[in-house]
DNA sequence: CAGTCATATATCATTTAGAGATATAGTTTG
DNA sequence: CAAACTATATCTCTAAATGATATATGACTG
C-alpha cells in the first residue's frame, strides 16, 4: 500500500505525530504485513497536509522537542474509505531465509540447522508476543487479522519443527556422497553405502 | 536479499540469459518468496561480469532476439556462498489485503466477504499449482522450501475458511448497531437488540 | 489482419528504504 | 557522578529498486 494512504489509515486510528505513524508501523499488528520509513512518511504526510486530507497543529512541549500532530479531515477519511474499496493486490511475501534453504545443500549442514532453530525461536517469542496483545482482540477486523497472523505463525513453526531433522540428516547424508564421489571420481559404480550414523543438533 | 546475490543464486542451477533470471524469479518456487525487475538486473549483471563472478556470452539466435548468456565463475560461486552463510534478516510480508480487513469496520460488508472469498479462490488455485510441480520435489532444499510454502497456504487457506462467517456477522452486526445509533443519537441506554437474522455472502 | 503474447535487452523517472544529522531528556550502568 | 545508552522527534540525503516504457521480432488468436 502507498505510504499515504498508510498514513492516513493510521491516523483513521487517532490523531499521531509522524513519529507515532511510523512506531504504529512497526509495532503489531500493523507491522506485521505493513511498513513505511521517515524518509517516506513525512514527505507524505506534508502532502496530504496540501491536499486538506489530514490538517497539522504544532505542539510546543516542554520537556521534549516539538511535534506536529496530525489529524484526519472529513476528505481524508473519504479517501481512505476510497483507496481501501478496490481489490487488493497479492500479499509480498520476501524471505532470504528460505532462500539459504533453498540452495542448503551447496551450504554446511550444520550452518543451516542453526538458522532453522533460530527462526524456530523467533516464531516462538513473536507468538508468545501476540497471546498478550489484548489491544488485538478489541474489534472484528482486528481479532480477525491478529488470528489470521496466530495461524501463519503457528503453521511455519510446526512445519519447522516436523520437518528439521529429517531436513538435516537429508543434506548430511548429500555431502558425504558428494565427498566419497570426490574422492574417486571415476569409480562411477561403487555408489556410497546408505548407513546413516549421523548427528544433528547441539 | 540484493540483487547481484539473486542473480548469483538462479546461475548456480545453470547458465541463464537477463530474461531468464527475471523470469525464474517470478515463477514457482523462487517468485513465491523473492523478486526483482529488469531494472536491477541488467545493472547487476553488468556488475558482476566486470568484477569477474559470472561471465557473459553472446548468443545470436536465428528466429529471436540476440541474448547473453551468464554462467557462474569460479569466484562466483564462492561469493554466493559467502553471501548465503549470514544469519538471514527477518523475513518481509507486506498484505494490502489485511490492511483492508484491519480496517473493516469502516467498509461495507459485502466488499469484504468479496475480498476473502476472492482470496481464498488465489490460495486454492496456488495450492493446485503447488501439487503439480515436480521440479520442486528433486532435492532436499527445493523440496523443503515447496513443503514450506505449502504449510503457509494451507493454514491461510483454513483460517479464512473456519472465520469467514463468523466475521461476516461481526460486521454486519456492527454496521447495524451503528445505524441505530446514528437514527437516535441521544437515546444512549436504549442499546440495540442482539438479534442476528443476518444473511451473509451470495 | 490487427492485437496481443512471448522472447529479449535496455533505460529512465519516480519511489523507497535506510542511514545519518540534529536536538533534548530520561535511564541505566561502570 | 559521569558516561553511555535509550527514547522522543523531525527531517534530509543517497543508493538501490521498481514500474513503465522503448525497441525489435516471430507466433498465435479472434
Amino acid at each position: 500500500m502507498d505510504v499515504r494512504t498508510l498514513c492516513l489509515a493510521v491516523l483513521s486510528g487517532g490523531e499521531a505525530s509522524g513519529y507515532e505513524i511510523r512506531k504504529a508501523l512497526q509495532e503489531a499488528p500493523l507491522g506485521h504485513f505493513q511498513d513505511a520509513a521517515y524518509g517516506s512518511i513525512y514527505p507524505a504526510l506534508l502532502r496530504l497536509s496540501n491536499e486538506g486530507l489530514v490538517n497539522g497543529t504544532a505542539l510546543s512541549q516542554e520537556k521534549r522537542p516539538d511535534k506536529k500532530v496530525y489529524a484526519l479531515t472529513a476528505s481524508g477519511e473519504r479517501a481512505l474509505r476510497q483507496a481501501l474499496m478496490v481489490a487488493p493486490g497479492p500479499d509480498k511475501f520476501r524471505s532470504d531465509f528460505l532462500l539459504i534453504l533453498y540452495l542448503a545443500d551447496q551450504l554446511p549442514p550444520e550452518f543451516i540447522v542453526d538458522i532453522i532453530d533460530e527462526r524456530m525461536a523467533e516464531y516462538e517469542s513473536c507468538l508468545a508476543d501476540m497471546d498478550d496483545c489484548k489491544a488485538c482482540l478489541e474489534q472484528p477486523g482486528t481479532r480477525f487479522v491478529h488470528g489470521f497472523g496466530q495461524a501463519w505463525y503457528r503453521a511455519a513453526l510446526e512445519y519447522l519443527r516436523e520437518n528439521r531433522d529429517r531436513f538435516a540428516a537429508e543434506l548430511v547424508e548429500m555431502k558425504r556422497r558428494r565427498e566419497i564421489n570426490k574422492e574417486t571420481p571415476s569409480s562411477g559404480e561403487k555408489a556410497a553405502p546408505l548407513t546413516s550414523s549421523v548427528l544433528i543438533g547441539e
